[in-house]
DNA sequence: TATTGTTATACTCTATAACTATA
DNA sequence: TATAGTTATAGAGTATAACAATA
């Protein structure tokens, strides 16, 4: 047995819970996904933020916010570090927007970091064949619209 | 359209990712759960650690930290504040172990926690038939021994 | 009036290092 | 030497309130 598994004795009264699941294996794949990324340099939101703007260019970061439930006060943070790295570059749209582009330095970073998440998700995707995968997406999505 | 959904134009490049459907779902989850705790007073991690102490009377708060993935460090103030509340007890086992129970007010209040996450579990499995409920549990089992 | 970007701030969650007492 | 409990602390992540400029 591994030096951190809990005692066998401890029987755990919350195996049945999807809600808990949910968050054991969330946490699980997250760990994993920031282990994937670690030699692009990017944390997970950061890479989702590239992958975003890489597929909408011109978007703002409100709209990234919305997307991703990430508030507006937290995205500066986020967004002045990659144009402080040179990955994403601003283009005023009016007096308060501003358009987000990926560099070519972001555009390469972004596709290394859509190489790395696709290996990190294959080696989850293939515990299941496919049909169990389709229908553990769709269940999720399911979960996501009924808060 | 909501206040708050994202732009129709913007589509989600992460939509197809499990680890991205997995936070967003565990976090819908788990903002649903403490808003079901509400009235108990707990939170969502008081009320797991009432629950393990309830099916396993006599385990000590590393057991129960191995169990949930709580660093020991973390889970000193948890118990601390479970006990100060008299939901909990501690019992000497040996110098170093302490053996944890529940007071019959915490008897009580995992209880009324029992009730209010079962309530709220059901809310997200009726979006479900039993056998695809029971298929999303052995795959989120499976994604979380597999880290 | 509502929205964008921003600042400041606070609270929770999680992680590490170090210490003590004990096994 | 390993473990239980503890302290202190640091870093994420997330939340709210308020403001200026603009629509």
């Amino acid at each position: 047995m591994a030096k951190n598994d809990p005692p066998a004795e401890l029987q755990d009264p919350l195996d049945d819970l999807l809600g808990y699941q949910l968050r054991r294996a969330s946490s699980v794949m997250m760990a994993d996904l920031a282990n994937s990324l670690r030699e692009t340099g990017l944390r997970p939101v950061e890479a989702s933020i590239l992958l975003v703007i890489e597929s909408s260019p011109g978007c703002t970061q409100s709209d990234i916010g919305r997307l991703l439930a990430i508030k507006r006060a937290n995205m500066v943070p986020l967004i002045a570090g990659l144009a402080r790295r040179d990955l994403i570059y601003r283009a005023p749209v009016d007096g308060r927007s501003q358009a987000l582009f990926l560099s070519p330095a972001g555009e390469a970073l972004a596709c290394d970091a859509r190489r790395a998440i696709d290996t990190h998700e294959q080696g989850f995707r293939s515990l299941f064949d496919e049909t169990i995968a389709s229908q553990l997406l769709d269940a999720l999505r399911q979960i996501r619209t009924h808060g």
